[in-house]
DNA sequence: AAAACCTATCGTATATTTGCGATAAGAAAT
DNA sequence: ATTTCTTATCGCAAATATACGATAGGTTTT
């Protein structure tokens, strides 16, 4: 790439919107949801045994979904349970309907 | 990567859901995508004379947002004039409100 | 203390995405 | 017919994403 272009920013609400899309851009991790939508909330190893990916794998899109701020994990040792986060979620979902709606 | 797995699939939805968000994972696409709610339509120009960036990538994300059927081009020539595809719009916006609502 | 269990992280390989300039392709105007 | 205008596509380079196995880190159990 030759990004000389000094690093384009948008507006608050456009980028936060592309954080969420690019989170729910794989279908992997739309599924994770919808399962945590199902179970409230899981274990990272009930997603390996549902999931045929390895364990590392599961974990790389858990860190996904967390950084976007979808999901929380609470430390539930030696477990750990991975629950969505309510209040990210309330904005994701106004977001997007906010940008739908026009 | 060694994908000796056979390539999983998930259901239509879920993969559908994914190709959309996927298609709006990016803030030049969702900046372009609300240009295009506000002007309804326009021209490639238009957006390249808007955004900085070379022709050929704004051309880029249009042919992502095409082929993600959030868009469609009409042949407006010597232009191609690119309008919000509304039976697709109005798909997505209904499987993201499914999805956010639980 | 050692073993067992669960999850994160590291290192690696490959695929995909993003961006650019250059060029091609099409129609309109001269 | 040539030039001009507009957009798409090609070829390339760099960054990012996806997946895996191996390993590390932390707790609980033995």
């Amino acid at each position: 790439m030759k990004r000389s272009l000094e690093h384009i920013t948008y507006g608050k609400d456009t980028e936060a919107l592309a954080k969420f899309a690019k989170a729910l851009g794989h279908p992997t991790r739309i599924a994770i949801l919808k399962h945590l939508e199902n179970q409230s909330c899981c274990f990272t190893g009930d997603l390996v045994d549902v999931f045929p990916l390895a364990q590392s794998t599961i974990s790389q899109h858990l860190k996904e979904l967390k950084n976007a701020g979808l999901i929380q994990g609470e430390l539930k040792p030696p477990k750990i349970k991975y629950c969505i986060n309510q209040e990210n979620w309330q904005t994701a979902k106004t977001m997007f309907k906010d940008f739908f709606e026009r």
